[in-house]
Formats: C-alpha cells, structure tokens, sequence
DNA sequence: ATAGCATTGACCGGTACGGTTAACGGAGAG
DNA sequence: CTCTCCGTTAACCGTACCGGTCAATGCTAT
C-alpha cells in the first residue's frame, strides 16, 4: 500500500476505513465494489486505487487494521487488568463502545471477514488470525471466588450466560442498523446493575 | 408465481426455498444473482425463472413464505399458550430450532429483508409486515407471579436478560456459520436449567 | 409415434466491475 | 507571471456477469 495514506488527515483516513468496513460488512468480498467504498469515503476510485494496489491490498489492510485497533482498545481500557468480574466486563464493554462509536461497521467486518470464503483472501485471512484469538476466558473464570456468589451458582454457566446476553444486546443494535451507542451503553449499564443484584451474594447487615 | 410450483416434490420445494435463503441472507437484494440462488437450488436458472417471473416474484415469495413458515411453527408449538414462563420459552426455542433444521438461513434472511433498502422491494416488504409484528412480551410479562420468583426482582429486566442471553447464544453459532442444531439444544436447555436455579425462589424443605 | 410438459444450454442487450491513464487544478518556488 | 509538482479526478477499457428469453432437448404417458 501508498504510504501516502498515512499522511493523509486523521478523518480522512477514518472515512477510508468505515468506508471500506461497512461495504465489506454489507457484501461478500467479491461483490463489494470499490466505487461504492470510494464514493462511501467521498473520495474518487481513482484515488482509492493511488493508495490501495488492488482490491485485495484494500482488504487486508482493513482486516489488519480492525485487529489492531481492536487490540489497541482493549487493552487501553484495562479491562484484562481487572480482577474484580464485574468491573472488567464494564471495562471491556466500555472499550467495545468506544470502538462501535468510531468505527460502526468494524464488529461486523470482523464477522464477515473471519468467515469469507472467497479463495483469493481466505488463505490470508485464516493465516493471520492465530495471533488474534485470546484465551482470556477461562483465566479470568478461575480467578474469581465462589464465597462472592449466590451460593451453589455455576460459575462457569453465569460467565457464559452473562457473555451472550451482552452479545444479544449488541446484536439487537446492529440487526437495527440503528448505531445508538448512548443507548446501547445505558442498556448494558442496567444489565450489570441487574446481574450484580441477582448473582452477587448479600451481604448481611453490619458485615 | 406460476402455481406448478406446488407440485414439486416438497424436498425440491424446500431446496429453492432454502437456497434462495442463503444467497438473499449473505449479500443485498441487487447483488444475490438468480444464477447462483438456481445453482444452490440444483436446478437450472432457466427453470427458476420458469417457476418464478422474475426476481423480485421470488424474493417477496421467499418473504412471505419466511412469515408463513415461521408463525406457523411458533403457533403449533404451543409457545403462546403456555402460561409457565420457563415452558412457554422452552416451547418458543423448541420451535426455533426446529425451523432452523428446516431452514437453516430464514433468521438471516429475515433480518437483512426487513432492513433491506433497495426501492424495487423495500415498499413491498414494509407494506406486508404490520401483520406480523407481535406483542407477546408484554402480555407474558403481565401474567408472571411474582411470588414464583427470588425477592426484589426486576422481572422486566429479567425477561430482557433472558431474551438477549438466548439471541446472543443463537447469534454465536450464526456467525460461526455451524448449524449444529443438537449443540445449540444442549446449550439452550443449560440455560433454562441455569435459570431456573438462580430466578426462581427456593422452595423451603417440606413445604 | 406423438403430444405435452419439464428442463436446459445458449444467447442477448445492458451494465457494473477492477484497474489504467491522461489530464486538470491549485499551491509553492523561482 | 511561469513552471513544476502532485493530489485528484473524469473518462476510458476490456471483461465478466446479470436478468430475462427462447428454441431445442429429452422424458413420459397414452
């Protein structure tokens, strides 16, 4: 790719990237046109063809960045620091907000990327994404301490249920189309609050 | 339409069905070609425009068909009736995955119609979906005991949490485009089973 | 043998695609 | 004022594909 594009302003650079995340999340790959994702960036295809080689450089270039950036977030918002449950799953959360609002069509790009099937980028798709798949889960289920729940809960069947309903909140939103991240945050606010009073065991007066 | 289509072998039915499913759930309305949906189908195109005048006929066949299929299933499963909050969700999901044996891309199909925005057929779809919104959240809501339940509960935002934890256990195997029908069973029932211990009251012994 | 129907390969005009190129226009140096 | 960059684009090219048609093929049942 140009390394012009780096140079280009900061807003510019995000229009590319939405551009090309919504496109490529609307469509397989090979019918995601590169006139719609230039004219998305309000750019000419030309000039989208002055910084990206070809289609496939555009692509995986997206596919890097989306991991990076991802990452980045993550780990910016120190949600894999915390030991407390609930606090790192608001930290995390947090982070996927902040992400959705800057880049709305980012988690569904991932989706559909992750499972093209188009030969001429599955190849690198599946070869670059080892790196990318965390473990944090299961470490993060073995820390936590049972003497802090409702007695005889699963643990490991809260984590997961708490885990999905997150996603079927998220996915509600992104079925919707409708990217209102306010409200999505206030939701998921009232989803911890609720999980807290249900799973967190009481404890007695004065103690 | 033309009405030899019924006399079709049901399996063969079911494969245009399901193949025009598929290729309308993973690409725009404009861009899921008649060559590829007949191709999925194994038939050939010439005999896919013989059943069906053009595509938009085949798309709003699909579309109602979609509905058709899905309130019949729902109905016949009984989830309506139930009075149990747990029976009638384990009734609900029952059916749905029945219709996704059968159907494996309806949901998605589904979703990217109602929110599809070509003119040729959004109009068509909007008109036609009045009918099928319901309002059975509501209703089930009002009927649930709250003695049934632990104390201090928000039922409301438990019904939500319910409904989400399960869209988003159904989401994970969308994306992960494995439709294992038996797995996604096994799960759902671990959290019916897992609810039922953490929101209903305990009954005391001997009581 | 043939009438009737399901089914198809080949075709058509039009369009949309990935990618290229020559030219435009504005800013900055002399 | 002119020349030179260079970011930017409209216009273009060859090709592939799309929605839709049609004449022809085979199959079945009398």
């Amino acid at each position: 790719m140009n390394p012009k594009y780096y140079t280009l302003p900061q807003e510019k650079q995000q229009a590319i990237l939405n551009a090309g995340f919504h496109v490529f999340s609307q469509n397989t790959y090979k019918k995601s046109p590169m006139s719609e994702i230039a004219e998305a960036a309000g750019i000419s295809k030309a000039l989208l063809f002055h910084y990206f080689r070809n289609k496939k450089e555009l692509y995986l270039f997206l596919w890097d960045t989306c991991a990076r950036i991802t990452v980045e977030e993550m780990t910016r918002s120190g949600a894999y620091e915390q030991t407390d449950l609930f606090g790192s799953m608001d930290h995390g959360m947090q982070a996927k907000l902040r992400l959705m609002r800057k880049y709305p069509d980012l988690g569904m790009f991932a989706v559909r990327a992750f499972y093209e099937k188009d030969p001429e980028v599955s190849a690198d798709i599946q070869k670059s994404m080892g790196q990318y798949l965390n473990a944090h889960a299961a470490k993060k289920l073995q820390k936590l301490d049972p003497e802090d729940f409702i007695p005889g809960i699963d643990l490991q069947m809260m984590y997961r249920e708490m885990y999905w309903a997150s996603e079927g909140c998220l996915w509600e939103y992104i079925q919707r189309g409708i990217m209102d991240i306010d409200a999505m945050e206030k939701d998921f606010r009232a989803l911890l609050e609720f999980w807290k009073t249900v799973y967190l065991r009481k404890e007695r007066e004065g103690v």
